[in-house]
Formats: structure tokens, C-alpha cells, sequence
RNA sequence: GGGCCCAUAGCUCAGCGGCAGAGCGCCGCCUUUGCAAGGCGGAGGCCCUGGGUUCAAAUCCCAGUGGGUCCA
């Protein structure tokens, strides 16, 4: 018996009687009741045996469902915990879905280092899945939104340092609690089947039992207790080696919708999940089945359970072999099923983006927001494509409303401006798709794979809307079956990766003991006293030193560091950048106080009293933001500084001149309430439990204990160091804003005199135009507007001019030199003008019917050669020659030619060479 | 965070070193009993901004601004 075999081998398993075997179909292990048993039971070993059959005893929505799990695990000890949102990048920032209930407590619940809200705990989590999204719908189990139930328990070994310890409990009770649950619902013991299935991600791993009942998987049991490590006794499927840790967690995963759907044994999940909206879509599809169109659709869903589909090929078998057994056609069978999958996947969809908006996701062209757009506009083309004409804001908050969000108002305004957004990049692509196939159509080329990669990667047009408006036009387009890899390889695969920047002492700071910080003790001293613990000599010269306790701010939290000077009675240093490296504080000095040494530490009491009134001022403006713009507007990255601060939030159009004005006021109204500004360290359950996730804006700290500030109403987790009232930020001028990317708005402002300030700066760059202009500051727009007006006008009467003048010189003629070429007759003028007078005056001479040749000296010597329709000369070759003579170069379609060269003293000799030239010219 | 694309008349776009263009829309006139339509003429441009290269830049290069799009 293997390692890991050994690790299957549970005390339950023996005191209840179940046998391990070997599945003949699959030969998966797994363990049963049942000692004639010979399947696993999980398709395609065996077939769903549920539809028409509820698998329970009762019927039940999902609403129920979870109810029923939640307090059955409640009523086993377990504490029921609110769900987390479905952005998990709120709290970690290596991914940004959440899809399983284990995430919430990852990374630092499971490492050990935080303790979990409680435990043992019961939850149900939504989830969203994007990998599943071609499932979706066509296998009938597959959703990309669902809600996974899990009950998780957190054990470590005695006399670890963990922030948990002791054993709550481990698989044996584990399976219990499953098969009790499934006993209590009606599922007989002995239908259900535990197939071994080990599981690793992430650098753990451990034994896992899949729960099969009836054909279908209704939960995952996952056992983690291993950590990767080269000398490990355990190899896993990855191919690495693990081994024992001394942690245990439960890790369990429960699909909400496959129990109700096996209580209701409809023929599909989406049926038993969500029925009305399944019901309303059919009817406005207006799908109509007859008696036998809808035996054959109800018996396919049985059998689709063998549809799990990577790839094209696999579909498109499985489909054939579903076809083949209910002996209708593949063709038929597609007709019947497509619109219903489409269907399907819509209710899906929609369900996915209500979690997604609900929890205030804003589309846009980065991070969640860019999977927000995308699961929105694939569901717009499904919506199409099916030919339900119900507006899609209708269509999602149909779910936002069944899953109670409070926010629907906004997610309907979120959903309206995104497909009219994507209508537009619709309609910008359709013209352009016409334009390059009516081109391709002159070639009679087909539209090459160059040009649907390039259409698709910067026009996010996809390849069938090619085809389908090509075709219109009678133009092929081929699109390669690898089209997808193409516009990756195109994005190339150069990673770049920031350096950390590596301390030559890295080692000798392990050794020093974390600095005391006193900024958070009180934030409006200025002066401290300290025991120098050690000096680093940097390379640049400068030092490195270290404290016992120190009052400088380092940099952190988008707050730039103190600066300010340490003292002994020997040296006075000057401190220019603050850095935290681990809990050590390490100030950037221009002098060695000396180790060993006591010093007076003073900060730049101005500087930091800017940085503190903006620190604060930043959870003003958001808040006033929040309240003006909406409550999906969050932080979504800050930066400080002494004259003015920026701020991204979250916001998905672009603000109007009003809505700035109005954040102004609110600002300054919290300003003027003069309240005090708080500071708290609340364990961070507690503060998460109270407060929500929104307190993560600026960043996820680590730690059992969080630093939380409170302005107002405003309560954000912070590390800053900020003003003790609001009254002391003085005023908050906003300064601009601006578009950073699509999804987000930055907001430029200023507090306290950096405010006065840039009120000033703005009011001279007034003042100082009005007094160019000469009229009263508030008259400026306008005399601005009527001189602009103006200068137009001017401009034309002046190029009319020109032309005029052009004409009466051509007409005089007197100015000019007349020569003969051949049986014409040439012009050979010089002209100090501008190339647009001498264009005119060319062009006047043109005409008449004459050659024109004219040089001019202003801003180097330049000139303009014109000849009449059906000219002997070229003007091109004579400019090109006359140029050459003035150092430069020059040249121009044959009738019409201009050029010349730095060489103004040549102008005379140049010109009088014209007629020669043109003589030649002529000849050749 | 990164890649790519775009910016020219009110709108949609062409021009890609050498005199700023087309279609639609707008204004006027003609044809018509009237409408649909047709004919003729006209107005309408800081070719996004700022640098650079060049004899010459809407056009090439760099930076910025605004918009679009794909990917993580």
C-alpha cells in the first residue's frame, strides 16, 4: 500500500462497512456501501439517473437549499459566516475571481498566520468560474456563476505558533458530516460513492474524496495537509514531492446548484436554479416545441452529461453519439438544442454579472472590470444570436433582483452605458469590416489572416463578424483554427519583472530588533529622542541609519516619507528618505551619527503637516466621490504629496463639471464640520464583520490586528499618519480629473495652503491673460472666443489677398523676366514671399498659359515651378535642378514643383540659369 | 500593468513627404402641379497639442492629450 493510499484509510470507512474497489470502467478507486458495485458512478462510467427521478426526498429551490445546509452544519458546531464578494482581489492580489469558498481564507488563514473568523465554519459562497465558459450551458451542469457551500475546519499541532491551534476535527468527521447530510436529504448510504481523487494547488496538497451520487458530483472533500518540499515522501500528480505539515485544513465544496437541481430532478441545472427566467427568456425567444421536438430535447439532457467539452472535435462527437442514440439526426438534434443552450447560458451570464456589478465591479479595460466587459458582451451577442428582445439591463437585474442587491438602479446604468459601448465599437467595426472586404473584393482576394488579427486585437471584432459581413460582400475569409494563438503570439511573451532592490546588508537587518513607531502613538509631535542601533554606509555615500524608535514616516500607503535631521552634540544629519524593510526603519542621512550614539530626532514639521492634511483629505474625497458618483466608486490606487494629491476611483463614464463642483462641496462641508479624525486597532475580523471589505481600498495589511481611521463616516484601514479634525486639512481644492483608463477616473486636488495655492496659480494664469487681452478676468472666455473668430476670418481675407495680389503681378507682368521655351513662354521671377504667395502667383501665371519660375529669398531661398497642361517641361526635374544650386533639394508631381536650399546668395545666380534650365528641360 | 490601433469638414472616412479631398448632411438656384428624386453652385478645416527631421510635414520621428481594443 502506497503512502498516500494509506492516507484514505479512515476509521469511519472500517466501523461503517465500506469496501475500497476499482472502478472497471474508469479504474478510479473509490469507497461504497455497496459491495457489488463496480462503477465509480461519475459519467461517463455511468449516466445521470436523476432526471424525472429526484434524488431527494423533497424539492427544493436554492434558496432552500442553501438554508438547509447552512444550518445543518450550524447545528453540527459550525459557525455560519457571511460570504465574502465575488471579487477576491478586494482582500488578496494574486488572483481577482473568487471561485471557491476556501479563498476567502487564503492566504493568510491557511498559512497560519491570521485565525479564521471562526472554526469550525459553514458558508456559501458565490463563485465565479471563467474557465468553464464554453460549458456553459451546452452540458447542462456547467455555470460560470454558482454558489459553493463549504465547511472548513483549521487544525494545527500542539505547541506551533500558529494563530489557531489544537484539532477541531479531521476526515473521519469529515465524511461523517457529508454522509449525514446526504442520509438527512434522502440519498440512501448506500448510492453514494467516494472516489479518491487527490488534490494539489498552490504549494499544498493532500487526499480528497469526490461525492458521487446518482451520476452526479455533489461535493468535493479536500483534506490539506501537505507543503511541497524537495525531500517530501509524497509524490502528487504534479509530478513534485510533499510532505506532512504540522496544519490541517478542511477544505470542502458542496455545488448548491447540483442538490437543488438532484432534489428537483429537472433535465437541467439551470430549470431547477432559476426557473422564471429560464420560463420568460423561451417565451420572448418565442421557442415553440412540438410533442415530439420536446421528447427529444428532454431525453438529450440525460444523456448530456458526456458533454464536458474542451475542445471543437469532442463536441461535436459527443453530439454525434447523443444524435445516434436518439435516433434523430446530429443537424436535427443541433437545431433543437442550440437556442436552448443559448438560453441557458444567458440566464447564466446574467446571474454572473449581477454578482459581478452587485458587488461593484465597474467594466473596464483592465482586471475584473475587463472580465466584467467580456461576460457582458459575450452575453449580448448570445441575447442577439437567440432573438430575445428584452433590453439586457432588463435581462440582469432579473437576477441582481432574485439575488437581493440593493444597488439595481446603478447596475442597470452600468449595463445600459456598456452596451451601448459595445454597440459602438459594433457599428465602428461593421464599417470598417466593409470598407477592407470592399477593397479585398476589387483584388478578388480573399481578406487575409494579417487583417482579422489585426481587426480583432486593436477593433475587438471577432472573426465570424468578418465572415458574416465578407460573405455579404462576396469575399472569402479564412480563419485559421489556431486564429486565437496567432493574436498571442502577437502580444509576445517578454515578462517584465520589477527588481527588488537588494540591500548589500540584507542579512545583518534580520539581526536588529523591529523599530518602535512613534508616529502612530502621536501624530502631531515633531521631535523625538532615539539610540542609534546601527549604521549601514550605502553606495552612494550616503548612510543608512537605525533606530531604537523613531517619529520619521516611511514611505508606505502611497504617503511619501518624512524628512527632517537626527542630532547628536557632535552632527547634525540630514534625513532624506525613510524606507520600512521588515519592521526596521531605516532613515537616509547625508552624516554617521555614530553608533552606539543618542540622538534628538526633528522632522520637518511643514512637510508633514501638507503630507498628514492630504492623507487625510484623500478619504475625504473619496467618501464625498462615493456619495456623489455612486457606491460602486472605490479607491483604486493614491498618491500623496505636499502640493497637491491623486486619487483613482472607480467609476464608469467620465465626470461632468458639476459632479466635481458638487465633491468639492461635500469635501469642504466635511472639512468645515471640523470632526475629530479617529484611530483604532479592532481585530480585523471584527472590523471586516462591522465595516465590510470597502475598508480595503488602499491596500491589504497582514496581521490579526488592522490600523482602521475614521473620518466622519468614513472608516478605511490605513496606515498614514493624518490630522487630528477635519477642520485642520483647511480647505480641499479639487484640480482636475481625468480618465486614466476606461473604468477609472483620477482625481487631482489640493488641501489646506497647497489648496490656496493652486487657487492662486490658476487665478495669475487668469489675470494674466486678461490683462494680454486687456479686458476684465470675467470677460475672457468671450473676448477669447470673438478674437479666435476673428483670426479665422483673417487668415482667409489674407489668403484671398494673396491670391488677388498673385493674379494683378501675373497681369502686369513687368516684374518678371519672359523667356522662350520652344513655343512657350516662361516666367523666370524673383519674389520675396512666402511659399503660399508664390504657390498663388505661380498658379497665376499658369493661367495665362505661361511657365512659371519663381524664386524667393525670405527664410532661405526657395521656389516654385508651375507649367501648364501639356508642357514640354518637366517642373519637378527644373526645381530639383535649381535647387541643387541653392544647397538643398526639391521636387513635386510634373506640372506643379517646389524646393529650394539654404543658400540665399545663390538665389540670383540660380535664377538666372532658369531659362538654361528650362532650355534643357525642355529638350530631354 | 503590458501590447496594438485610431485622431483630417457637422457625420463617416480617403489622402501617408510636394496646391487639403470624397460621400452624406447644410445653404442657394434650376427642373417638377406637388412629392420622391435629379441638375448646377456655395459655405464649412489651429489636418488633436508641443517638439524634432527636411528646401518642404496632415503625411516621417519623439513626447503629451483624448478615444478604441486585446491580453494578464
Amino acid at each position: 500500500m502506497s503512502d498516500l493510499e494509506r492516507e484514505y484509510q479512515l476509521d469511519y470507512f472500517e466501523e461503517h462497512g465500506f469496501h475500497r474497489k476499482q472502478c472497471s470502467e474508469c479504474g478510479a478507486h473509490f469507497w461504497t456501501l455497496d459491495g457489488e458495485r463496480e462503477t465509480c458512478g461519475e459519467p461517463p462510467c455511468e449516466e445521470y439517473d436523476f432526471i424525472d427521478d429526484p434524488g431527494f426526498d423533497e424539492s427544493l429551490s436554492l434558496e432552500e437549499t442553501r438554508e438547509q445546509f447552512l444550518s445543518f452544519f450550524e447545528e453540527r458546531g459550525h459557525e455560519r459566516i457571511d460570504p465574502y464578494p465575488v471579487a477576491a482581489n478586494r482582500w488578496r492580489d494574486d488572483v481577482l475571481l473568487t471561485q471557491a469558498s476556501i479563498y476567502d481564507f487564503q492566504p493568510h488563514v491557511t498559512s497560519g498566520e491570521s485565525p479564521p473568523p471562526a472554526n469550525p465554519l459553514v458558508v456559501s459562497q458565490p463563485c465565479i468560474r471563467m474557465q468553464d465558459i464554453d460549458n456553459v450551458g451546452k452540458t447542462g451542469r456547467h455555470t460560470m456563476a454558482f454558489e459553493m457551500g463549504g465547511h472548513h475546519a483549521f487544525n494545527a499541532d500542539e505547541g506551533t505558533d500558529y494563530a489557531y491551534e489544537g484539532e477541531v476535527y479531521w476526515k473521519d468527521q469529515c465524511v461523517e458530516h457529508c454522509m449525514d447530510l446526504l442520509a438527512e436529504v434522502g440519498a440512501p448510504r448506500e448510492d453514494v460513492t467516494l472516489i479518491e481523487d487527490p488534490w494539489v494547488g498552490g504549494g499544498n496538497a493532500g487526499p480528497a474524496f469526490e461525492v458521487i451520487y446518482r451520476g452526479l458530483e455533489l461535493a468535493t472533500l479536500v483534506f490539506m495537509q501537505f507543503e511541497q518540499d524537495p525531500e517530501g515522501d509524497f509524490e502528487m500528480k504534479d509530478g513534485n514531492t510533499y510532505s506532512r505539515m504540522d496544519r490541517r485544513v478542511i477544505d470542502t465544496g458542496y455545488g448548491i446548484e447540483r442538490w437543488t437541481w438532484m432534489s428537483q430532478g429537472t433535465p437541467t441545472v439551470y430549470e431547477a436554479v432559476y426557473p422564471e427566467m429560464i420560463d420568460f427568456l423561451k417565451d420572448n425567444a418565442g421557442l415553440d416545441y412540438s410533442e415530439r421536438e420536446a421528447e427529444i430535447v428532454h431525453r438529450a439532457a440525460t444523456l448530456a452529461g458526456h458533454m464536458d467539452i474542451d475542445e471543437a472535435e469532442d463536441m461535436e462527437s459527443a453530439r454525434d453519439n447523443i444524435a445516434d442514440q436518439l435516433d434523430v439526426s446530429t443537424s436535427e438534434l443541433v437545431d433543437l438544442l442550440e437556442p436552448l443552450e443559448d438560453i441557458y447560458a444567458i440566464a447564466d451570464h446574467c446571474r454572473t454579472l449581477a454578482y459581478m456589478l452587485g458587488d461593484n465591479i465597474v467594466p473596464s479595460n483592465v482586471g475584473t472590470g475587463y472580465l466584467a466587459r467580456m461576460v457582458l458582451r459575450r452575453t449580448k451577442r448570445l441575447v442577439d444570436n437567440v432573438g430575445v428582445d428584452a433590453p439586457l439591463d432588463e435581462l440582469v437585474d432579473m437576477q441582481a433582483d432574485r439575488l437581493g442587491y440593493e444597488n439595481r438602479d446603478t447596475i442597470r446604468d452600468i449595463v445600459r452605458t456598456e452596451v451601448e459601448k459595445y454597440r459602438e465599437t459594433l457599428d465602428r467595426g461593421g464599417r470598417r469590416v466593409r470598407q477592407l472586404a470592399d477593397d479585398y473584393a476589387q483584388e478578388g482576394d480573399p481578406i487575409p489572416v494579417r487583417e482579422l488579427i489585426e481587426l480583432y486585437d486593436s477593433h475587438g471584432i471577432q472573426p465570424d463578424m468578418v465572415e458574416e459581413i465578407a460573405a455579404e460582400k462576396g469575399v472569402a475569409v479564412e480563419t485559421p483554427d489556431d486564429f486565437y494563438a496567432l493574436v498571442a503570439d502577437r502580444h509576445g511573451s517578454g515578462q517584465a519583472f520589477d527588481e527588488e532592490t537588494e540591500r548589500p546588508y540584507a542579512d545583518r537587518l534580520e539581526e536588529l530588533p523591529d523599530t518602535d513607531r512613534l508616529y502612530y502613538e502621536n501624530q502631531q509631535r515633531t521631535e523625538f529622542e532615539a539610540v542609534v542601533l546601527e549604521v549601514f554606509e550605502r553606495e552612494d555615500e550616503r548612510f543608512d541609519v537605525v533606530l531604537d524608535q523613531t517619529m520619521f514616516y516611511p514611505e508606505g500607503g502611497g504617503q511619501p516619507p518624512d524628512h527632517g535631521t537626527l542630532s547628536t552634540d557632535d552632527v547634525t544629519a540630514e534625513v532624506s528618505d525613510v524606507q520600512i524593510v521588515d519592521g526596521i526603519i531605516l532613515h537616509t542621512t547625508d552624516e554617521d551619527p555614530g553608533k552606539g550614539e543618542f540622538v534628538r530626532g526633528q522632522i520637518d514639521a511643514t512637510r508633514r503637516r501638507r503630507l498628514m492634511a492630504h492623507h487625510t483629505a484623500t478619504h475625504v474625497v473619496v467618501h464625498a466621490a462615493r456619495q456623489v458618483l455612486g457606491e460602486h466608486v472605490r479607491q483604486a490606487g493614491a498618491q500623496k504629496g505636499v502640493d497637491s494629491s491623486r486619487i483613482d476611483v472607480s467609476h464608469y463614464e467620465s465626470v461632468s463639471r458639476e459632479q466635481v463642483e458638487e465633491i468639492e462641496h461635500r469635501a469642504n462641508d466635511i472639512v468645515r464640520s471640523n470632526v475629530q479624525v479617529k484611530q483604532e486597532w479592532p481585530d480585523r475580523h471584527e472590523a471586516e464583520e462591522e465595516h465590510g471589505f470597502d475598508l480595503y481600498q488602499g491596500g491589504i495589511p497582514a496581521g490579526e490586528n488592522i490600523r482602521l481611521i475614521h473620518v466622519a463616516e468614513d472608516v478605511q484601514a490605513c496606515g498614514g499618519t493624518h490630522v487630528a479634525r477635519t477642520g485642520d486639512i483647511g480647505t480641499i481644492k479639487v484640480l482636475g480629473t481625468e480618465r486614466v483608463q476606461d473604468g477609472v477616473i483620477r482625481i487631482t486636488f489640493a488641501a489646506g495652503d497647497a489648496a490656496v495655492q493652486a487657487t492662486q496659480d490658476t487665478e495669475n494664469a487668469l489675470y494674466e491673460a486678461a490683462e494680454v487681452l486687456d479686458v476684465a478676468p470675467e470677460e475672457v472666455p468671450e473676448t477669447a472666443e470673438r478674437f479666435f473668430t476673428e483670426w479665422k476670418a483673417r487668415g482667409k481675407t489674407i489668403e484671398e489677398l494673396k491670391e488677388e495680389l498673385a493674379e494683378v503681378r501675373a497681369a502686369g507682368g513687368d516684374e518678371g523676366e519672359e523667356v522662350d521655351v520652344g513655343d512657350e513662354t516662361a516666367v523666370v521671377q524673383r519674389l520675396d514671399a512666402d511659399m503660399d504667395e508664390l504657390r498663388a502667383t505661380a498658379n497665376a501665371l499658369v493661367e495665362e498659359g505661361k511657365i512659371a519660375v519663381i524664386g524667393s529669398g525670405r527664410d532661405g531661398a526657395t521656389f516654385v515651378v508651375a507649367v501648364p497642361d501639356g508642357s514640354a517641361v518637366n517642373a519637378g526635374e527644373v526645381v530639383s535642378e535649381l535647387a541643387s544650386k541653392v544647397g538643398g533639394g526639391g521636387g513635386g508631381p510634373p506640372d506643379f514643383a517646389q524646393g529650394g536650399g539654404p543658400d540665399v546668395d545663390a538665389l540670383d545666380d540660380a535664377l538666372e540659369e532658369a531659362p538654361d534650365v528650362l532650355q534643357q528641360v525642355a529638350n530631354a
